[in-house]
DNA sequence: CCCCTGTTATTTTTT
DNA sequence: ATAACAGGGG
């Protein structure tokens, strides 16, 4: 009991300590804030709450898992529900999935999974996808899902032409779902918000059921979710959500920073606990943190402090390429593990996209430094996984599309796409499963007999397999191997490709089926399985117990915290993405992704962006991210490697400027930082300012597009930068210098777009030199017709190889 | 029908 | 750089 209190804050103790009515907890990083929320549960248990009247609802396995655990140190064994919103979803679909439309053995599609219904669906709405590719349509629908807008609500609503394709395809893959007695993931959300919606007396069931739910994160709630858990607070508005609005970094998938910023208007009479006492980093770190994310509009001011110790300042470090900050990066972990003793657990990099890691992968293996990818090929996702998962979903349920059409020709067994595509024509025809119309496969119309046999012979290998759907899943997974011959099938087609052993994984997926049949000896149902396998998510594979260097996204990041953080990629386009700086509300998002990995840092923490990096295949100029602008450079400590000067390379001096627009550091004394070893011979400090590149309140919108100076650098050839001279216009400046010029340029992909226009003369490595002939459309997309001497051919101007031929 | 090869399209984040 | 795709030969 006294357990409970022990070493609380006031802050904390008053959250704590709330029983009934709103609670919001708004908890700052690394304030202690699963600590406050499970001493809270352990609390009400306390106090007489009988635990299954309480949910703790996540985002994450991992942080369920987290709360579960730490729950049960203070509570051990009590029945609390502790899981994901998903999966708590999809429990309660289980036993109320009858009311709309599903049978208790329904189906989660994963992503793959959907994108295969969302492509037939596409096809049998027969909708073209010129205008809109399917992801873009799914993206819309899924959209439209987390705002619980359904198929009805759509019509004659839909105002953008994207929408109105969308709203074509929504019924239709909504009906192949429900067919196929499946949902995708916002289905989860979707069904159980309306089911509670259009069911009064369900609704006020679960509410008095779950008399007192938890929401951790609620930042990243969307309208589904929000909906959900507010309809079940009515009777008991019980309701504690705790959450960050500067951690909030789902906005593009569907979650409102809103649901959190007007939770105490949602809730007049809520209790607001603030906690902003850091128990997790240095003053340093904090400080950098907390003067970018004061840059927001959208927030609720907090005020962020520690009694830690003041460590290392943060370190800006600046390299001429990615190549050179993998290495570097690994250098100095491998030598402050050898230094200082530390662990390779200690450390972590994070960068904005996966893509980024495979040169720090390189790196690591090249120093054999141990290293974990949270975010790589998942395990589940690898092909013969999913072949063996696809034979469990469709002997779990037969209705399973997708999965009959994976596994129907796995092993090769003579089922064509030609075959399948008349099964399920066939399907659709009729409105039955594709398994259904392939029992009947000798009476479909323009199946060959030989075809037809193929396929019969699959159905009876299906139903000899359904013989042991209640075996054990060991039994039944190996009964499955054996039998469609898989092992020799993989040796046969995965043709020795490096580093992958498809068999070994077949393995882990063996021991993975026994641990669950150990941990479920009684309800080890295979739906349940399948259920547990579709919402483990690939942060959740994320193993705290090895000693490896973890490499992730920001994404992944959050709710982690490590001793020594690396932020790659620091640079405009990355941080804030291409993609997501349009707008003032993805801009914001960007700088909340920035605050979350800086946060994660206990002791120290550096940020580091290239001069170049090579981006698919082309090596481009690097412009440092806007966000660097708004951190506190006095505080900072700034690292450039000394160019290393290439005397051959006459080209050099145009292509990478020496002086960089960020404001130089007074600190200069250059002593080495206790970051690991940063900064050694033949690095000597490189650094030469610009000066500040002035008030930059409007930096973003300031800033020359690529297009604009490109064309006036081909006019005007940049003179070689001098390393002396500054700008006026640093920003100008650089990204001109950072250009090749003249022809070189025009045969770079660097042509800009507009000089494609009809009538010019190019040339292309397969068709010989042509004439435009019609340019059409915008952006990427942006598509010129040429008239060759072998025909016409047309080309995306921004990915084909088409040279400008000088014109006389 | 299967497999190989060359071609073309595609790049954010994930429950 | 890589994956998905289309088309042709076996």
């Amino acid at each position: 009991m006294d357990a409970i209190f022990q070493d609380l804050t006031d802050a904390q103790r008053e959250a704590v300590t709330h029983v009934d009515g709103p609670l919001l907890i708004l908890a700052g990083p690394g304030s202690g804030k699963t600590r406050v929320v499970t001493h809270r549960i352990a609390h009400m248990l306390a106090n007489g709450v009988r635990p299954w009247q309480i949910a703790a609802l996540t985002f994450t396995n991992k942080a369920a898992e987290e709360m579960r655990s730490r729950v049960d140190a203070l509570a051990p064994g009590q029945p609390v529900w502790m899981g994901t919103f998903h999966r708590f979803c999809a429990q309660l679909l289980r036993r109320y999935g009858g009311m709309v439309g599903l049978s208790e053995n329904y189906s989660i599609y994963d992503m793959s999974d959907a994108k295969q219904a969302m492509k037939r669906a596409i096809a049998a709405a027969d909708v073209s996808t010129t205008h809109a590719s399917p992801e873009q349509i799914a993206a819309a629908i899924s959209r439209s899902k987390n705002r619980l807008i359904t198929p009805e609500m759509m019509e004659g609503h839909s105002l953008t032409p994207g929408d109105t394709i969308a709203a074509k395809v929504y019924p239709v893959y909504q009906q192949q779902l429900l067919t196929a007695n499946a949902v995708d993931f916002d289905d989860l959300l979707l069904h159980i918000a309306r089911l509670i919606r259009e069911n009064p007396e369900v609704r006020a069931e679960l509410d008095a059921k779950f008399k007192y739910i938890l929401v951790d994160e609620y930042q990243d709630t969307n309208l589904a979710q929000y909906a959900i858990v507010r309809a079940l607070s009515i009777d008991n508005p019980n309701l504690a959500v705790t959450g960050d609005p500067d951690q909030s970094i789902y906005g593009w998938r569907g979650a409102d920073l809103n649901n959190i910023l007007d939770f105490e208007k949602d809730y007049p009479s809520v209790k607001t606990v603030r906690l902003e006492k850091n128990y997790r980093s240095t003053p340093n770190v904090l400080r950098v943190a907390d003067q970018l994310i004061r840059h927001n509009q959208k927030r609720k001011q907090k005020d962020l402090f520690t009694d830690n110790p003041e460590g290392d300042p943060v370190v800006l470090r600046i390299f001429e390429d990615g190549y050179k900050e993998a290495d570097g990066i690994a250098d100095e972990i491998a030598a402050a593990i050898s230094t200082e003793g530390l662990k390779p657990s200690d450390f972590a990099v994070f960068c904005r996209m996966n893509a980024l890691t495979r040169s720090l992968e390189h790196a690591f293996r090249a120093r054999a430094l141990p290293y974990q990818i949270v975010n790589g090929v998942e395990f589940y996702q690898r092909r013969e996984i999913k072949d063996l998962l696809a034979y469990l979903h469709l002997v779990n349920n037969p209705n399973h599309d997708v999965a009959f059409q994976r596994v129907v020709n796995v092993p090769t067994r003579g089922v064509g796409a030609k075959t399948i595509e008349k099964i399920r024509a066939h399907a659709d025809y009729h409105r039955i499963p594709m398994l259904e119309a392939a029992r009947h496969a000798s009476s479909i119309e323009g199946l060959a007999k030989r075809s037809a046999s193929a396929v019969t012979k699959f159905v009876s290998i299906y139903d000899r397999l359904c013989i042991k759907a209640t075996a054990t899943l060991e039994d039944l997974i190996r009964y499955l191997i054996e039998e469609i011959g898989y092992e020799a099938y993989l040796e046969k087609s995965m043709v020795e490709q490096q580093d992958s052993n498809p068999m070994a994984n077949v393995d882990e997926f063996v021991t993975a089926a026994v641990e669950f049949d150990r941990r479920h000896p009684e309800d080890g149902s295979l739906d349940a399985f399948l259920e547990q396998v579709a919402l483990v998510a690939d942060t959740d594979a994320l193993d705290g117990s090895t000693d490896r260097v973890t490499l992730m996204t920001l994404h992944a990041a959050k709710g982690l915290e490590f001793p020594c953080v690396y932020i790659i990629g620091v640079e405009d386009d990355l941080i804030p993405h291409s993609r997501s700086k349009s707008t003032e509300q993805e801009f914001e998002e960007e700088r909340r992704l920035l605050f979350v990995g800086i946060t994660r840092a206990e002791q120290r923490l550096q940020l580091s962006l290239c001069k170049r990096r090579a981006v698919r295949g082309d090596i481009r100029p690097v412009i440092p991210s806007p966000f660097l602008n708004e951190l506190p450079l006095e505080d900072i400590k700034r690292i450039e490697s000394a160019v290393e000067r290439n005397w051959f390379d006459e080209e050099f001096d145009q292509s990478y400027p020496d002086s960089w627009d960020l404001p130089d550091l007074s600190d200069s004394d250059g002593a080495d930082s206790d970051l690991g070893d940063i900064d050694q011979a033949g690095s000597a400090a490189h650094r030469k300012g610009s000066g500040s590149i002035g008030d930059d309140t409007d930096f973003v919108s300031e800033m020359p597009t690529l297009m604009n100076v490109v064309d006036e650098a081909a006019q005007v050839p940049a003179p070689p930068t001098s390393a002396s001279s500054v700008s006026s216009k640093p920003k100008k400046k650089m990204i001109l210098s950072g250009l090749k010029t003249g022809a070189d340029m025009l045969s770079g992909g660097a042509t800009p777009l507009t000089a494609y226009r009809e009538g010019v003369q190019v040339r292309h490595g397969e068709h010989g030199e042509g004439t435009i002939i019609a340019v059409t459309g915008r952006g990427p997309k942006r598509t010129a017709k040429v008239q060759f001497d072998d025909g016409e051919h047309s080309f995306r101007l921004a990915y084909a190889k088409l040279e400008l031929v000088d014109s006389p």
